[in-house]
DNA sequence: GCGACAG
DNA sequence: ATCTTGTCGC
């Protein structure tokens, strides 16, 4: 998959690496009588952020008798979890099998036996993408100032689910509100060969959410309206959430909207109210990047992706309305859609197997 | 030892 | 996000 990004004067092409090739066909080169950790892979592609995700791979292995993730062990040198048939006592056997030694269901001497993300020979993906958000964040940023005067009046609301198999597939839905009503909702499939690693939301999102965007925008065109994302915008280690990726690739103002922070610290003490919401600034190394928002036991937070201020993305978002949920009205229809449409497909698969 | 870690 | 193979730092 090969994207295209056009804004002011530049055209930067990215291709999307298949994270879950790229893993499986790495354990089969695993030599002979090693083995490696979850953090080894991790570092292998770029981040070390990424070891969890490498856990959740491995226990999606559906080819256990052909890759062998019983290779994969803690770096603390427990020897895991394995979830393929005959769980951690098979997994033991196998080791044992490649004469790793094991006491106490602990590999003894580990770096003896260690393969390093040294020897792996991967090309690091997550660096260099984690570089173009870095080089995309500067632009980002660029196009929230002097941006308090726009006027959200309608809003597209986007969000996704994920039938489990593999690939991911993704089940993408947006819904159109012209002034408060529903107008259009459209909903996408597409399969994702991109896991979810924090920080790298939009590697993984981006792709499905634009074809549900652009599937609203076939029927016609609207202005004055901006776009809220199911994750963060600035509110981002690199500045650059999946609300800021997509703004910039759409030249909309956008709007990220997470349930949970990635970064930063609440200052609690500067809260505000503003009818039955509070309110209070998210700082990241003092520098003030969203907010926090809480209605009865729930919270929300809000950062500006791109072509939105600040002071703006806040003001819209404590303008949605929660009725009795967790989260604005808003952003529930979408999710509500998309969950729908997994359960029945779910189901379809199910009764066909 | 416990929390942190968007979806 | 689902239904559970992590790691580091305080």
């Amino acid at each position: 998959m090969i994207i295209n990004y056009t804004f002011i004067t530049y055209r930067v092409s990215l291709e999307l690496p298949n994270i879950y090739g790229i893993v499986y066909s790495l354990l089969k080169k695993i030599p002979q009588g090693k083995v490696t950790t979850y953090g080894e892979v991790a570092r292998g592609l770029g981040d070390l952020k990424a070891a969890r995700t490498i856990g959740r791979l491995m226990a999606k292995n559906i080819w256990y008798k052909y890759i062998p993730c019983y290779k994969v062990v803690h770096s603390d040198s427990r020897i895991g979890k394995y979830s393929a048939p005959g769980g951690v006592k098979k997994k033991m056997e196998l080791l044992a099998k490649d004469q790793i030694p094991i006491e106490n269901g602990k590999i003894v001497h580990l770096n003896k036996y260690l393969w390093s993300h040294k020897e792996m020979n991967l090309f690091p993906y997550l660096q260099s993408l984690m570089r173009m958000q870095q080089y995309l964040s500067k632009y980002a940023l660029k196009t929230t100032e002097h941006r308090s005067h726009i006027t959200c009046k309608n809003k597209i609301s986007c969000d996704v689910a994920y039938i489990d198999s593999l690939p991911d597939i993704a089940i993408s839905s947006c819904v159109l509100f012209e002034n408060e009503n529903v107008s259009e909702i459209s909903i996408t499939i597409s399969p994702v060969y991109f896991p979810y690693i924090p920080g790298y939301l939009a590697f993984r999102e981006l792709v499905p959410i634009l074809f549900s965007i652009k599937k609203l925008y076939e029927n016609r065109l609207f202005h004055d309206s901006c776009i809220l994302i199911d994750g963060h915008g600035l509110l981002h280690p690199r500045k650059l959430g999946i609300a800021s990726h997509i703004g910039l690739l759409l030249n909309k103002p956008t709007i990220g909207i997470a349930k949970k922070l990635l970064v930063g610290k609440p200052l609690i003490k500067k809260r505000k109210r503003y009818l039955d919401r509070t309110y209070y600034p998210i700082a990241v190394n003092g520098e003030i990047l969203g907010y926090g928002i809480e209605k009865d036991k729930s919270k929300i937070f809000v950062s500006p992706g791109a072509y939105i201020s600040l002071d703006k993305a806040l003001e819209v978002t404590l303008s949605l309305s929660w009725g009795n949920r967790r989260e604005p009205y808003l952003m529930i229809l979408p999710h509500v859609i998309s969950s729908y449409f997994r359960k029945h497909l779910d189901n379809l698969i199910r009764s066909r197997a």
